[in-house]
DNA sequence: TAGCTGATGACAGCAACTGACATCCGTGAT
DNA sequence: ATCACGGATGTCAGTTGCTGTCATCAGCTA
């Protein structure tokens, strides 16, 4: 992380890293499938936390609402670490490569979420759509949630985008 | 592609490729980015159709409508050629680093998609949100398309899996 | 014919990753 | 205390994707 921040992504070798870590570059990929994966080490515990939330809802609650639900739980988890959490985002955000990696993390947690919801008995369609929309719905609150200071909470940037998304489809 | 299709996308290297065409690895870098990007060569154009197609709708029709159109318009193009779509689309889903060049392409969609909306004077929230409900629902749709035969058409496909997003907010 | 330009070839080199084998270290059994 | 064992680490060689640099070649124009 540190040497992702002072030089770029790109323009940091593993060897690099394995050495500032005391390490060997082989030891290295014994830890991380690739050179990309160590900014999303933790990615897997927060997407457990959201699926593990969404199957805990109460029977009445609606899908999306389950899933706004869930966001919101794990939007706490961010905000702890908010610092941390933008950094990281930074270094995301000016790398190709890394942004590519996060969409399929991205992806990864809709699938995960849409079969949350199959389990509640939501019907498949309405399933993949909804944990979908969630994500995006994450995505877009998260981005305005990173560049803009403490402004906001990242709960309440969710909340405001489920709505727009409610009245998204109501009007077009 | 005949070569992707035959042995797989990791097991073929750009060596095999350059020698099967008839040329230097070395040229084949300088007519694409990287060994990925072979396969989404015409998604600029596909892209741009669908940009136009938002940008020509008529000021009336609402936003979702006019993206709902666009994806319409271009499932036409992927249906002439329905045979190498879904080829190529094989091809992409057995390969991990494919699968995320394809979102990041479908990323770059929807940001365009969202300018075209935000030309029309749609809130940029809005637009943002829309564009993403709509690649969506493209990729619902067409990874169904993909996997059954033809049974239905994509143009179809699509506008069911629209009225899914529609009802999913309505309920939840 | 001479000169210019764009595409290609040839070659060297870096960095990401992998496989195979050796080594070390902590733990538990004797 | 010693030994045996499993897991983590080091070492080394090799493949592949990708890039910079320079030479070459074909086509077009003056």
């Amino acid at each position: 992380m540190a040497l992702y921040g002072e030089r770029g992504f790109d323009n940091t070798t593993v060897a690099e890293i394995a050495t500032r870590a005391g390490l060997t570059e082989r030891t290295f990929f014994r830890h991380f499938a690739d050179k990309r994966e160590v900014l999303f080490w933790g990615a897997s515990a927060l997407q457990e936390l959201l699926v593990s939330s969404v199957e805990g809802a109460a029977p009445s609650v609606a899908p999306l609402e389950a899933i706004g639900d869930a966001l919101t739980a794990a939007s706490a988890l961010l905000q702890e670490r908010s610092e941390y959490s933008r950094q990281r985002q930074r270094i995301i955000a000016a790398s190709a490569e890394l942004r590519e990696r996060e969409l399929i993390k991205l992806a990864s947690l809709a699938a995960a979420l849409a079969e949350a919801l199959r389990d509640r008995g939501v019907p498949n369609s309405q399933a993949r759509l909804t944990a979908e929309a969630g994500v995006a719905v994450f995505k877009v609150a998260f981005q305005r949630w990173v560049e803009e200071g403490d402004q906001q909470g990242l709960a309440q940037l969710i909340r405001e985008w489920l709505k727009e998304l409610r009245s998204m489809t109501a009007g077009g």
